[in-house]
DNA sequence: GTCTATATTGGGATAGAC
DNA sequence: GTCTATCCCAATATAGAC
């Protein structure tokens, strides 16, 4: 028996992160399976033991960078939820998401996902309904505000770490990421 | 002489058109030069004569798109800047716009920007650039407002074009379009 | 389960006729 | 300027040994 069974799972989680990181760096087209399995130190055919093409590899990648979120994460955490809350936004909006630490899949791939199958765009729409009710729960637990108010500024810091992401100049980058840092600490009573 | 000179102008302008709309519905990867060419009716070996590679097209198509766009084209139009603000930002979060009439190159590509070479960042980052100017300019024209303010808040309506794109479900999109006009109606004084 | 071939397809770019 | 035909490389997926 030259593989313990643990071995695979191992592997499986080895191949979506490095799945994640090069889908989250180079897109869904530009990366190829060969590029995924060497940056984990393995080779092509090993990866359909695992998955059964290229695009189910990333509806999983998605769910598995959801799933090991700060925001998902945080809800195991100690502490009070502002806090948590604070410093999950703090981390969303730095310099350190944006070169690629942890990527959020929201604002990485938004325009890779509104391209694909039915079934990788029920998986991500889950995943978002899901983190929107995730910071509704920590916001009501300490100001009140509406569902509607939510969704507006979800979008606005989702949209501003895509938008960073794009600038070719570091410095507009990290005033856009300040400029919602404030907005948000006016509108959601937080210190960031 | 068997083609006139306004010939090539006009070929570069469906080609540009074609492009941008295949553009923004598949990403840049799953596009064709092939495709990009049937699409305009005319065949792949007429693409040479206007551009250099399929990478030059993409940047033209995306400066294309800016110069097209409601906000800029709204430059020349008659009526007070308040209301030709209101008709943009209307129709830029409308399910139309989602669907893909008139996409805008910040909502729509994003995130395929974002892994590009620097001359595309470049070329985008400009135009983003002037769009935020542009903005600044009509709400300054009836409200005192600062830079970060109209960087946030439009980092919000592209952010939600963007996620809105993502949903497969219209009623989940529609929610996201209204709760953000809903939150620009407040914060910008406008009637949306 | 993982490896090294290999079959096969698809698309960017070029050549040369009209 | 536009066409058809072609070269050439890259990448998905499979076959079969270990």
């Amino acid at each position: 028996m030259p593989y313990p069974p643990e071995h695979k799972l191992e592997s499986r989680q080895k191949i979506l992160t490095s799945a994640l990181q090069l889908f989250t760096q180079l897109g869904y087209e530009s990366v190829t399976v060969d590029a995924v399995m060497a940056n984990c130190q393995m080779t092509r055919g090993a990866f359909y033991a695992h998955f059964d093409s290229k695009a189910e590899l990333y509806r999983q990648a998605i769910r598995h960078a959801f799933h090991n979120s700060r925001m998902v994460q945080s809800q195991t955490n100690m502490g009070p939820k502002k806090e948590r809350l604070q410093q999950a936004l703090s981390a969303y909006l730095s310099m350190e998401h944006l070169r690629g630490d942890k990527p959020c899949p929201l604002a990485f791939l938004a325009s890779d996902i509104a391209i694909r199958d039915g079934e990788t765009k029920a998986a991500f729409a889950d995943a978002y309904q899901t983190v929107v009710r995730l910071v509704q729960d920590y916001v009501t637990s300490y100001l009140p505000i509406t569902r509607q108010e939510i969704l507006a500024l979800s979008a606005m810091v989702v949209g501003t770490v895509a938008l960073a992401r794009t600038m070719d100049n570091a410095s507009q980058a990290e005033e856009m990421l300040l400029a919602t840092r404030r907005q948000l600490a006016g509108q959601l009573a937080l210190d960031l």
